[in-house]
Parts: C-alpha cells; sequence; structure tokens
DNA sequence: TGAGTTTTCGCCTTACAATCGAAAACGTGA
DNA sequence: TCACGTTTTCGATTGTAAGGCGAAAACTCA
C-alpha cells in the first residue's frame, strides 16, 4: 500500500503553521495526522497529493509543491504495510482557505514538541518538511510562496522570521533578494501605518516558479565555455533538492 | 507495487561513471537498467536497496547512500503498476569491485545522451542523481564518499573537476575545503611523478559522515541565542537534502 | 511646527572566492 | 655538481557579497 501525506505549511498570526486533522477513530484516535490518502491506480504521488488536498483546502491556494521524502518502516502504522511519499506545501499567508471541522492550523514549533500529539511517525515528517523550508529560503526564491503577491520589505520581514525561526534583519534582506533579482520594486508605496512612519515601497517576486539564485559560489565553472562533458541541460536549473 | 532503484557513481578513468545491467528479456530487453528491484515486506528502502545491491557490488564500497526521489508515473513501466524510490550511492574510486557478467560501468555523460539506451525512465534518474551529487559537492563534504582515505590536492582536484564536469582550481579547492574543516593533512607527501616536481602533501577529509559545511550565510541566525521558538535539535544539523 | 515613528539609503567592516606570482622541493640531463 | 624544468604550496591582492550601524527621508499626530 502507498500512500501520499502534505505537509501544508502558512505563516499565520506570525507563526510558521501547519495544516493537520484530528483521528476520530482507531488506531491513534484523538491524535493530529497529515493530510493525504491513498495513491490511486491511475495518478503519480503529485498528482494524487494534490487530489487528496483538495479535499481539505482550495488548491489553488497552495503556491508550491515539493516531494520530501519516503517514510517506509515497516511498523511505521499499525495494520497493513504502508510505504509513505511525503509533500511539502507552501500557502501565501493572504489565504484563509476553509477548512472542514476535524481541520485545523496548528503552530509548527508546538507540534515539533508535542503540543498537539501527532498520530503514527508525522512528527519527524513535519521537523524534515520545517526544515527543507528553512534551507530553501535563504538559496532560493520560495518565498514567493508565503508572501502575497505585493508586500513591503518589513512584510516580508516578519514572513521569514517566522518560516526561519530567528530574526531577520529587513535591511539586508532588501539588498540580498533585490541583488539576486528575486525582488522587483512595483513602483507603488503602502500607506503608513497609524503612529504615522515613512511609507513602505512596494514590492512583488519577479517569479513565481522556484529558482535557485545562490549558486554555490564554491565550485562554479570559471567561464561558461569550460565545462566538459555535455551542457547544462534546461531541467538542470533547479534541482529538487 | 514498489521497487528500489540505485544510482551508483563512480569517477572511473576520470570520469564519473554509473553502475547499469543489461536487460536479457523483454521488455526492455538490450536496454541497459539501474540495479534495484521489489521492496521486501519487512525492511525499509534503504535497507532494501542495500541489500539488492549486494548482488552487484560489494556493499562495504558503497560509503555514501541518500534518497533522491519517487518516480510513480503510472505508465512508467508495462506491467503491474511499479513505483520506484530512487537513491544515490557513491563508491571511492579506489575501489574496483567485481560486478556480474551483465552489468557494466558506463560514463554519466554518454547515458545522458542516450549512449547506451537505457530502460524505461531510468534515463532521467541518472540525471536526478548527477545533480544532486554535484550540488553537494559545492556544499558539504560528501567529497569523502568518492575519494581515497588519503589523496593528494591535485589528485581531489581531479575527482572534483570529473564529478562536477568543469575545471576546479587546486589551490582554491584546497583553501576552501581547509578553512571548511573538511581536510586535514595526514603530514605524509606522495612520491612525485616521473618528470619530478615537488611531493604533494597527503591529506584526508576529516569526517566520513555527510554534513553541511556551507551555512547558506545568507539568512544565519545574528546570533546564537536569539533564535526564537525551539532550538536546534540535532537532526538539524545535517537536512538530507 | 515639532516630536515620534517607520522606512530607506549610504558607508564601513568582515568573510570568502578567485587570480597571480613567488618560493619550495623534487628529478633530469649536461 | 650545477643549471633547468616540473609540480606543489604559500602569500598577497583583488573583487564580490553579507552583516551592522547610523543618518536622512517621509509620514502622522499633537
Amino acid at each position: 500500500m502507498h500512500e501520499v501525506l502534505a505537509v501544508v505549511l502558512q505563516v499565520r498570526a506570525g507563526e510558521l503553521q501547519v495544516l493537520l486533522w484530528r483521528r476520530g477513530i482507531e488506531p491513534e484516535a484523538g491524535r493530529w495526522a497529515l493530510p493525504g490518502g491513498r495513491l490511486g491506480a491511475s495518478e503519480d504521488v503529485q498528482t494524487s497529493v494534490l487530489r487528496q488536498l483538495a479535499e481539505k483546502v482550495d488548491v489553488r491556494e497552495v503556491a508550491h509543491v515539493e516531494q520530501l521524502e519516503v517514510f517506509s518502516a515497516p511498523d511505521r502504522m499499525p495494520g497493513a504495510r504502508t510505504v509513505a511519499t511525503a509533500f511539502l506545501g507552501l500557502v501565501p499567508c493572504v489565504a484563509d482557505p476553509e477548512v472542514p471541522g476535524d481541520t485545523a492550523w496548528h503552530p509548527v514549533s508546538g507540534v515539533l514538541h508535542g503540543d498537539p500529539a501527532t498520530a503514527f511517525d508525522h512528527g519527524p515528517i513535519v521537523r524534515g518538511a520545517r526544515n527543507r523550508l528553512r534551507a530553501k529560503l535563504s538559496y532560493t526564491n520560495l518565498g514567493f510562496a508565503l508572501a502575497p503577491p505585493e508586500f513591503t520589505v518589513s512584510g516580508l520581514r516578519e514572513l521569514y522570521a517566522a518560516a526561519l525561526g530567528h530574526r531577520v534583519s529587513a535591511t539586508n534582506l532588501q539588498r540580498v533578494l533585490a541583488r539576486r533579482g528575486v525582488l522587483v520594486a512595483t513602483g507603488g508605496t503602502a500607506a503608513p501605518g497609524p503612529s504615522g512612519g515613512r511609507p513602505a515601497a512596494v514590492y512583488r517576486f519577479a517569479e513565481r516558479d522556484m529558482r535557485v539564485t545562490d549558486p554555490f559560489a564554491v565550485l562554479r565553472p570559471p567561464d561558461p565555455r569550460q565545462t566538459v562533458g555535455e551542457q547544462l541541460q534546461p531541467a538542470d536549473r533547479a534541482p529538487s533538492s
């Protein structure tokens, strides 16, 4: 038996949260589980996870999906042996999808400390998803999947701080992402807050597909034409991990 | 049905090569396939791929194994629907494992151009493995899995050049890896070549387990104690991708 | 108009990769 | 034995990018 599981993450109330549903029946009744389900006969795993997610949230609100890892310990679940392919899904913070009654958002930091208790091996899966998100926020333009279409630098700073779990300098964020060509100024400005202050410039992400922005400078080809063997293929541009 | 597939890579004759076996029976008879096979009932996918690999090469020669990706297109193989979990395996260049008669090493650059022809979707799987190796060579100490226990900088340079597919500066390689604490001088020197020259210093890798050495400087915590939410767990040190 | 607030910009420091050149250590051949 | 070529290693320099700090800009409210 093969199942797919989705770790859907969103920054809500200044905190990184994960979508879980409360199991009503045994085994593990009362514990919280990741959305997902059985892989269908005529779909691949990515199609399957998007289909199953549609039962929990509006799929159009999921801005990015990628494969995480296979969990296959024989005893990871009671009953028939089940292999799980885990996915990471990201929802922009402006979306507020309607969720079924048994489903709710929970802060990731709490879940990783057992609050609330998770079913089966779903806790480690959430940890892996959070680690992947943190890493990719640093060397890709993945922020687009957490941010609204347009935003201010300080708004984006709060998103990054929540997702990364540490302070982020707005000055640096602006400069680093601008130099990499990730951020583009729209020209507009946002209304200042109630206590005044200079109006913030409005930005958007240049692209809304994931792209590696930090080409691991260490061992970069010294000259584009000095590569040996075959040339770089388009598929090589964004390694899945 | 679930199968595991291994992309076993090694630098041989100055070139990155992959271990393939020639299919003798239909379907796809005569084409070259990745080693692997059916997932057993009482093993997880990593155990399974190591077990199946033991039939092709001596497992003790595989210095590093990691999960790549799940391939699950319903029509990826004829017959019963089969989901494949692909793995990357690395063999040090000094090893020369005995392989069965139907099995042989092939240069990755040729395989990616259809020489020799590969079975099913194994071509794209090899491409994914090569891309993963190239990326991780740059920001981890993964070189230990391709190199002999002891080596000279110029020897290591050739390995990196073969795996990465572009020229690598020996001077920079030495300094970058030394500063990161990846390389350690043994104190010994290698015998000079037939045309003389200064004897090269002998180095080894400080660790033989994969470790991320470039902590994505961009959005690093400004101070270790300023992280919000939970602290970093040991499991967070080496994200699997 | 002045005080307070928030954002933005410029300068400085630090870290690291890449390049260049010199010095060190060896073999070969005159 | 001594000059020469070869190969490796080390030091100095340059360029790029990130992080930190503070000043200036732009707004609200009293």
